[in-house]
DNA sequence: CGCCGCATTGACGTTCGTCAAGTCTAGTGG
DNA sequence: CCACTAGACTTGACGAACGTCAATGCGGCG
């Protein structure tokens, strides 16, 4: 691998996943910090429950499922990442990762090793909040997902769900209204709290009413504002 | 109030909120973040939703509990916070806060400035590793939340949330086996993502069969393994 | 001592899960 | 390149779990 190609100073996701206003020389020191990448494929994982953690990773292409696992096998989908995302944050505690990654695609990350990570942010300053600002966001999204699953029903789940789904693949360059769904609808389901045919049924429900038109994992949102409507709809 | 009553160095939940392995003269350093100390009485709440963020609060007496809004007014509690845990970590990505913070009786936070936390963590490894650590272990949290919330039936949600909280008791001194439920029941259903009467019944249900001994807000595991065998009982 | 918030319990309704049948799709191997 | 198959999806019928609504009891605080 050609070392400019893992240079964070020329990549086009710097912005997503790393701090804006660094000066050349901290950028120098960065890309000391990611020195490889790493190339999945579909149904290959990043890491899983109970392996050492050692690094966090950015998204650089593909889509990624994170999931915890219960002792009687039932898991729950905890999150989709996408490009410029970081996984891995749920390690740093214990050293020890306590979710599964999974790549929904094919995918490729920049690994970063987490005690590189910390020391360096010991002298760039912006590197230090950038890390600061990364997990508590993930806080607060979670949050959201709690939110999602202790009030609310599927309609709104599956709303809120598209809505922010649509968002993030905008904030990197498509459309916001088409969307290819990476994942299946059981992953869906996992992951909003429901059952895979209640999504499915709830996705038909959409269709019906014209908010949506699917076609398999090809989506197209015709009515924005119904979406959001069902969001803060008073249950 | 007396300097010496805020100093980290001779608190008995050092151990609970701040790293261990500091240096007596990292220590001495550690004295100068934590400067003030708020009192605040039950209802009183912390900080709110939408609050400017400034600090991160440690609690030395009392319990809390976090909470999101949603827009059309119904909330969704989002933990509940005890002596030796921080709140407010979901304020940095932002500087704003998107919880709000209410205590549910007396309580007593060390205040500690955020921005100079950033600054001595800079210098005092122990303190970054520690600040990182903690933010990873809410995430890690919330990830428990998620998989009840989820994946969970409302036996199983009560038994995982009556263990989760007589354990964190029994860290900090207390029974393994009484505790005093802070909460009402319709904090707890939030929590759990069920409904006042649901968790009153299920209650109402485990003390039939034995299994704890309920008293108002008075609370008896009678039979922890049954709890346990609850939790992880497939659905 | 009285009131108000909290809790309990019952009857009933709704939403979503379960089970099942059948179609479609995409990936695999001949 | 096509046929085959396993997984993914849809849809329906039914049932269970939990929510809703309502009545009542209780206890702590002013």
């Amino acid at each position: 691998m050609n070392p400019s190609a893992v240079a964070c100073s020329n990549c086009n996701l710097r912005e997503l996943c790393m701090p804006a206003d660094l000066s050349a020389a901290e950028l120098v020191r960065l890309d000391e910090l990611v020195t490889t990448r790493r190339r999945l494929k579909r149904r290959d994982t990043l890491f899983r429950n109970g392996d050492r953690f050692v690094s966090l990773f950015a998204i650089r292409s593909g889509v990624f499922k994170t999931r915890v696992n219960a002792e009687d096998g039932r898991d729950q989908v905890t999150g989709f990442q996408m490009a410029g995302e970081i996984i891995g944050l749920d390690g740093i505690v214990n050293s020890v990762h306590t979710c599964d990654a999974v790549a929904l695609e094919d995918a490729e990350v920049c690994v970063m090793p987490f005690d590189r990570l910390e020391e360096l942010s010991l002298e760039v300053k912006g590197l230090q909040r950038h890390l600061h600002r990364m997990m508590s966001r993930e806080i607060v999204r979670e949050h959201g997902v709690m939110l999602l699953l202790g009030s609310m029903r599927a309609e709104e789940r599956l709303a809120t769900f598209l809505l922010n789904l649509v968002e993030r693949l905008h904030a990197r360059g498509f459309s916001r209204s088409e969307l290819v769904l990476r994942m299946t609808r059981e992953e869906i389901g996992s992951y909003l709290g429901l059952k895979l045919e209640t999504v499915s049924r709830t996705l038909s429900k959409f269709a019906e009413d014209g908010i949506v038109a699917v076609e398999n994992k090809h989506l197209r949102i015709l009515d924005r504002d119904a979406l959001h409507r069902l969001v803060s709809a008073t249950a």
